[in-house]
DNA sequence: TGTACATCAGTGAACGCGCGTTCACTGATGTAC
DNA sequence: TGTACATCAGTGAACGCGCGTTCACTGATGTAC
């Protein structure tokens, strides 16, 4: 039993979430002390009281966001698999859905930041490592056991390069094609359960 | 027969290529003015001689890029049509290539910036979506006869999410596994001349 | 329960730096005769 | 071929703004007795 959380701890978190949206929704150069402060309610001279620096909220975030989303695919497939039903057609039919084109900032991280990745600082470089290697986890938990990671590594690049392709091109009918697309080819080829 | 380039066009080409390379390697938010006109020999007092603007560079850096990669993949369709080889394994295999893995800032486009595309000011998404459409394209051309371009869209949006997970993963045993999966599961599928 | 004091979380002004943009000026290139 | 002048490309200093970071201070919370 842990204990409660001190007013500090609170902000602390506050401050977190904010900055894990303003993450996804404009980039890791998109996110400003000031602006993140101001989303959480506070003024951005505390902000150094929370963390050592910019980067190291960023760090926070970046794990913070994967793992928000982490849950919630793991839940998907939990609730998929009591069901009866195909788990990966959860996943693929969740991750490319009209919802995570346009809810940006509260999907995956990984998609929202991919092409950024390899630029950070070495600190963020490993979260975001981390953050690859536990999706591809998550779609090889997904698949029927005895699937290879190898299975899972794929799936998990066509989702995340399709979402960004459809993203750019818009919450339209090209993007929705774009997505439909991938959806259809994914499922036609891994969902032999 | 078109007329010689004037002084002036080849300093511009020189300025645009070396922010083709910058923005590639660093993302849209690691173009400055300062370090382009640097790199192509200048000062960056007379940046505004050539571009109206930031933004005005970053354009033209982007379909420079792309037409540049874009040039690449289309000679090395037709070389292996004309040798009688398959021109997906020749997509595929440069694409997901140790050079293109390392290679970032020569290389495709897309790649290199997808997940911040979305993010841009209209004018430059504009560009993004062409650059998009070209790929699709491309890939559509490297299959064989008669192919969807639905199966165009997901081969580019695998070929775009490999890479980007890839490099994210490092030049490295892991990466190295990303690019192998996706290079064997696309060619299974779809290399079937 | 109440008072005095220490600790803690948050405020807001200020600093320094980088970067996009502007502009007066210079040296080179090209043209007229 | 040579001279005078206009045009053009590039220079370098300066400006303004945004942003990460620092810091002295304030008001609230918690603790000792």
């Amino acid at each position: 039993m842990t204990s409660p959380p001190t007013r500090r701890e609170v902000t602390h978190e506050r401050i977190v979430d904010a900055a894990a949206r303003a993450l996804r929704r404009n980039g890791y150069a998109g996110v400003g002390v000031a602006d993140v402060m101001k989303q959480a309610g506070l003024t951005h001279g505390g902000f150094y009281a929370h963390f050592e620096s910019r980067d190291a909220l960023l760090a926070e975030a970046v794990e913070r966001a994967g793992r928000d989303t982490g849950v919630v695919m793991n839940q998907r497939i939990e609730t998929s698999r009591a069901r009866g039903e195909s788990a990966l057609r959860a996943v693929v039919e969740g991750y490319l859905s009209d919802a995570h084109l346009s809810g940006t900032e509260s999907g995956c991280v990984v998609a929202a930041l991919s092409s950024e990745m390899p630029r950070q600082s070495p600190a963020l470089l490993a979260r975001a490592v981390e953050r690859v290697r536990k999706l591809v986890a998550m779609v090889q938990r997904a698949l029927p056991e005895g699937a290879s990671k190898e299975q899972a590594m794929v799936i998990a690049a066509t989702l995340v390069g399709t979402l960004q392709l459809a993203r750019t091109l818009g919450a339209n009918s090209q993007g929705n094609a774009m997505l439909a697309a991938s959806r259809s080819a994914l499922l036609a080829q891994y969902d032999t359960e």
